[in-house]
RNA sequence: GCCGCCCUAGCUCAGUCGGUAGAGCAUCUCACUCGUAAUGAGAAGGUCAAGAGUUCGAUUCUCUUGGGCGGCUCCA
């Protein structure tokens, strides 16, 4: 006996089922001995199923817009869908709309999906005039690399065809190559979804191949989660660091400097300083040695490194100094080629073999705030977060063999203990392991060393990730993401072991019996660029700091011009007292000073009029509008202090 | 780097179907002296990103360059 999902599951949340572990249309046929699990549209296979079929109505609407459009491929994505097509002219906001339209007519008409097995062959005829959709069955059987989404294409274990017909007359309107499942019917989509954008994207994720239109939408179960998904954006852009910085006065990137090369104004600027000072602070405490390196270096340093070799595109282009010629143009004085520094572990490496080294010293710690260089290309950049000069809270610890375990883990810990100073404490932890294309150094030495990174990252108890392939060519690493304020993930800290530098760099020290060795070199970057992290803490925060990063701590607000000497006296001793204190004393009225202060996010106002006048007080307004009258200002001051030096959020 | 879009006063934005521009806020001046999110009046502020082309005339159309945004690729 056997039944269809239909059958099986009448609830209409139910969008399809998992026949032993496997997703299936509902009109699947199951056995009895079949294990079958319902699939409900807001499940996490739920929504990938609707989006995937959203994608499919964008394709056909599209197709019924512009037949001439060749459909490339359209999977679902976290929080909707995707779909590229090859068009001769790319789509304009107008098209989005007609697209629209269209999808919503066939949404309305409640076209069914209809799966299909064909053969390889069926299948090329089919598609013959879909050239894209040939080469993707010509990818099926070939190395399933389900990276760029090919795989919902082609990646079942039949080449299936999926037709969408009416409902009624089972007349077919549009088909295409999918391995399924769809929802049984298009009118499940709902309204919980829009188109959002379109962009070009390159045919299979490679910069050779041509660049498709890719057309971006989302799609969820009901309208109000779609709705709660376009507040989430809002908010996201409300957050946005490089709006808020500029609302903020905190840092810009003027023209005639550059791209990706910012200046932070004094707001930003002290900002910067908290962080860098809270660090340095931490790095005295943890063993760290401070040094100090410069900006550019003679070729020659990153030929022994080999950046010069590996990632020269990367690197500003070399400044050729003292080179000199005589009248025919012949060389008379070979130049030499200098460059901006994309690190700075080849400069520590020189720290490092300053002088004979004992393993006595090992663990060697040395730190710096480095600022570095780098040409990345100018579509890559991004605000704070993807910048061409930044400074890197760069240290690198030598070490030996057996420390590497210990050492590692008391990074990690460090690494947590610091961040959650700066108020984040939602953590997860990431392993890049090797890429079997690209790295140095013997397989066992890369498999005993990821090993002890994961355990190192199993006792520390927090949810491990793994990233296959994502370590540089030199060494695994472990990172550490941290969720913000409003749960989006950001790669921080990076600990990462590299068994490359130490030999380039012939590092050596001598251990207890007398013989010189080789120490592993590990490079930890906590913040990572202090430019980045600057602006991660500004979207965690929205721009309202916790008063020790706050720009300004304290705005004094006299009540009248009458008050204004009490009041900047009580601004004069929290001055004095180390704290960032500033008496409004312009000329407006104090409703508008209350309101510039909230605008600016200052964590305290003080007002102060004839009442605190007389009686020796002050009072408080604190940025959620609330407000506590007629506090001392001895009392005052002392809680301003103490809210600085326990680094809380108020 | 690639595709698309964008660039008007310090900021946010109007506007010009080709006849060289306007608001609000900010700034400055004056008046108001005021207890919890905008007091009023006035002034000043622009080579309409830069350069070239088309045109009697370009901020507007075209091209180039710079900068930005959304993606793609990249992210040592």
């Amino acid at each position: 006996m056997s039944n269809t999902g239909f059958e099986l599951f009448t609830d209409r949340n139910v969008v399809a089922m998992r026949v032993n572990g496997e997703l299936n249309d509902l009109a699947a046929t199951v056995s009895e001995s079949d294990t079958v699990e319902p699939v409900t549209i807001d499940s996490a296979d739920g929504l990938s199923i609707l989006r995937h079929s959203a994608a499919h109505v964008t394709a056909q609407a599209v197709q019924s817009i512009n037949p001439e459009a060749k459909l490339g491929i359209g999977p679902p994505i976290t929080d909707g869908f995707y779909y590229d097509f090859d068009v001769a002219e790319p789509f304009t906001p107008d098209d989005l709309k007609a697209i629209e339209k269209a999808m919503d007519r066939i949404i309305r008409q409640g076209q069914r999906f209809q799966r299909r097995v064909v053969t390889e062959a069926e299948a090329r005829a089919e598609f013959a005039d879909e050239p894209y959709k040939l080469e993707l069955i010509g990818l099926k059987g070939s190395a399933s690399d389900g990276q760029d989404g090919e795989s919902v294409e082609v990646g079942g274990a039949e080449l299936t065809v999926y037709d969408n017909v009416d409902g009624k007359t089972g007349e077919i309107f549009w088909k295409d190559l999918c391995r399924g499942p769809h929802l049984p019917n298009t009118r499940m989509i709902g309204n919980g979804w829009k188109l959002q954008r379109n962009a070009a994207a390159y045919w299979r994720g490679s910069e050779k191949n041509k660049q498709l239109q890719r057309i971006y939408g989302t799609a969820w179960a009901t309208k109000d989660e779609l709705r709660a998904y376009l507040e989430r954006q809002e908010e996201a852009a409300k957050r946005d660091h490089r709006k808020l910085g500029n609302e903020l006065d905190l840092f810009s990137f003027p023209e005639e400097i550059g791209s990706g090369l910012a200046v932070f104004h004094p707001r930003g600027g002290i900002i910067r300083s908290e962080i860098e000072n809270y660090m340095r602070q931490q790095l005295l405490k943890n063993g760290y040695e401070l040094v100090n390196t410069p900006h550019i270096t003679k070729g020659h340093l990153f030929e022994i490194s080999q950046h010069l070799q590996w990632y020269k595109e990367g690197m500003f282009p070399a400044m050729h100094l003292d080179e000199e010629r005589d009248a025919a143009g012949n060389v008379t004085r070979q130049g030499q080629d200098y460059y901006l520094k994309p690190m700075n572990c080849p400069m520590h490496n020189l720290i490092f073999r300053a002088r004979g080294r004992s393993y006595r010293e090992l663990p060697l710690r040395l730190a710096e705030f480095g600022t570095v260089y780098r040409y990345e290309k100018s579509g890559t950049l991004a605000g704070l977060t993807r910048v061409r000069g930044m400074t890197q809270d760069d240290a690198h610890i030598y070490v030996t063999a057996e420390q590497v375990k210990s050492e590692v883990a008391s990074q990690l810990e460090f690494v947590l203990e610091t961040l959650r100073g700066y108020g984040l404490n939602d953590f997860y932890l990431e392993l890049s392991t090797k890429d079997p294309e690209k790295y140095v150094g013997d397989d066992d030495v890369w498999d005993e060393a990821t090993e002890t990174l994961r355990q190192v990252a199993a006792e520390s108890g927090l949810e491990l990730v793994s990233d296959p392939g994502g370590a540089a060519f030199y060494g695994p690493k472990i990172s550490v993401q941290a969720r913000d304020a409003i749960g989006r993930t950001w790669q921080l800290s990076t600990v990462q072991l590299d068994f490359n530098q130490p030999e380039l760099f012939e590092l050596e020290y001598t251990a207890s019996d007398g013989t010189r060795q080789r120490p592993v070199m590990i490079h930890r970057a906590l913040l990572g660029s202090i430019e980045r992290f600057f602006a991660i803490l500004l979207e965690h925060y929205a721009g309202a700091f916790p008063v020790w990063l706050a720009p300004v701590q304290v705005v004094g607000i006299p009540v009248a011009e009458a008050h204004e000497q009490y009041l900047g006296d009580i601004i004069g001793q929290l001055k004095k007292a180390g704290v960032r204190a500033e008496l409004d004393a312009s000329s407006e009225r104090m409703q508008k000073k209350i309101r510039n202060a909230a605008k600016d996010k200052v964590p305290f106002q003080l007002i102060a009029g004839e009442e605190d006048m007389t009686n020796g007080s002050v009072s408080f307004r604190y940025r959620d509008g609330t407000q506590e009258n007629g506090i001392s200002v001895a009392v005052a001051i002392e809680r301003i202090r103490e809210a600085i030096d326990t680094k809380i959020q108020v």
